[in-house]
DNA sequence: CAATAATCGAGACGGTACGTCGCGTCTTGGG
DNA sequence: CCCAAGACGCGACGTACCGTCTCGATTATTG
């Protein structure tokens, strides 16, 4: 007898509706985007989504489990590095990342995990795994080959690098004026790239 | 007719109790630092500031502005640098920064204002204005000086380094693991100074 | 100084509104009548009532005692005897009784209380000592007056005669069918008085 | 083609349960005894059962139907009379329903009909059918016989006299201080059979 | 010094959303 | 065709806060 392939036992009773999880996340994502965190409650979406309040309740504890759940399908990847020029590759991530930052959608994510993870600590574990990290190696990557191409410094700490590349989009995008522009992800990789000291 | 010394007319009447006033920023810092922004509500803060509703509403229209002046009491001025190196200036204002960044109501502040922006850009235009442009300012003073007497590159981009020295602190403190520590603001200058490239 | 007449201390604060009093006493009134017991909730009655939910909260602690209070503003005192005959003044009110059991919303009054005593004894023993107490000892009146007049015999146990002439009228007031009629009160009366036994 | 003796047509498929008919049937009870009307729901019966609910929605259309037929389960049928003496018979079937009546199951079952027959004819109908009218049929039955052999008065209303003798305990039974005690039923049925008139 | 006027605490007001519970129906896989 | 399990859309529950609005009681300034 061949063993079970799947990981749990099947559930007795009626599965799950995958139309109302969509009809949920799809109602969830146009309140978000009209009106905020704020503005998003349960109730509405249940309305909008043609759904009842339990059948939320029965999928998310609370509005910011749904939440997440509803912006991690707008996760986008970020582009495959080419592989030719270290200098390219992390300009077009770093692109990539200020491109998302534009959208308001996505800095309210950002934030959202960013200011309620002390409250929230499995959420905002469970982003940094399949989200923050995934990115970060990413980058690390391309760093990594670089310093065996000899395109990069030895010695150099990756880590510290990935910060100032990744924060760097951050630290524009607070504020609504002086937005970084499409130019913006090369200066930030020359800068770091050549270094600010005199030689 | 004489000038007016005050911005403001002489109120006749009672006026406001500045007890009050402390009192209610004080019960709103305590129950913000005990159960985040979600958890503080106006009654909340009324009840534990032995004040009525009004009290505060007469002074503030809503919660966000009553915790964005709460949060200014808290904000501390970065160290002063002394002007010796800008290797050491920089290094210890970023690691000003990182210890703030440890504090866990201080990462709410920087996230709530993040976050909620788009909804209300008075707030985080304020915020942006009074706290972190100043910040800014004293890196870019840093900056221009290390410029200035050789210490750093000519043509640097100020803006772009500003942004990646604060931001690598940002993009650290997502996440709980892998804290930044005492070594890391060093770490993040000497690596921006050398620079990542190879020569 | 004269003494304050007023039982409790004056309350701070802004004072319950009783215009809220009656529109919700109104409401509750008219979904009873509509749809029962089982269809008169909170909800509706606020909305009808053009109330908050917290309004009624306030002043009841749920449905039930909200339905009891409002019941108690339809409850008609009895007929005063006349003080004539003691035949026709218990005719009268065994008649006031009969009619006010064709009413269905005194139907479920009573029922309710009868049914739901068990799990609200507060209530029922309310109802008891100012609807149910204040009628029977109108009953006993009439008949103490009759033996002391010589229109009743002596001995006659004034409980019991008051449990049969109150009882006779619940007794026919279940099921639709053989509904009393106005002859029913004087009947009921004269049987009791003259006694089934042959002499 | 041969007749189908039973009243329905034998069905094909599974035969319902019979252990989940009585499992239900004393879940139901249990939970009345304990929680009363309000508190019995079809989710907390078919939980107790061990059975699912449309297990019970198959067998009942609702609530009140199960408890209906539930209650119909406690109904112990009156004492037979003894036919030696029209006072004994009746007093004994008075005490009958006193210690019925002490019962708060049975009260609740009473005032369940009482209040809601407006709403659910059908049930009150039915419980009147089976349940009441063969009670009282049998206090008709020791009547006519009490004036066949002249124990009682000709031309006594044998449906008021049978109003009083049941009304008694009904009115006796609201309220929770003086409760009847054993020798209340003999001393209705003195009542009514002297009389309470002089003579 | 009295009148005026804004403030104070308390708490009720009409609302909105919360998260829970129960309804009666429907949908699984299995007997 | 029945069964246990449990998800479904629905709607009421009772609670918590929102921001506003009276209350009677306090202060200051003004006439």
């Amino acid at each position: 007898m061949v063993r079970e392939p799947q990981e749990h036992a099947r559930r007795v009773g009626r599965p799950r509706s995958e139309q109302a999880d969509r009809a949920i996340i799809g109602a969830a994502l146009d309140l978000f985007a009209e009106s905020g965190a704020e503005g998003l409650c349960i109730e509405k979406v249940a309305a909008r989504a043609g759904v009842g309040k339990a059948t939320i309740y029965r999928r998310w504890p609370g509005k910011e489990d749904l939440l997440l759940d509803a912006l991690a399908a707008l996760v986008a990847p970020l582009p495959e590095p080419k592989g030719e020029s270290v200098r390219d590759d992390l300009a077009s991530l770093v692109e990539a990342l200020r491109v998302e930052s534009i959208d308001p959608r996505k800095a309210r994510q950002v934030a959202l995990l960013l200011g309620e993870g002390a409250q929230y600590p499995r959420l905002i574990e469970r982003y940094v795994d399949t989200v923050v990290e995934p990115r970060r190696e990413l980058f690390r990557r391309v760093l990594r080959r670089g310093m065996a191409t000899g395109e990069l410094r030895d010695g150099t700490s990756i880590e510290v690098a990935v910060d100032m590349l990744t924060g760097a989009v951050l630290a524009r995008s607070r504020g609504t004026a002086d937005r970084a522009d499409r130019a913006y992800a090369r200066r930030v990789v020359d800068e770091l790239l050549i270094g600010l000291g005199s030689r």
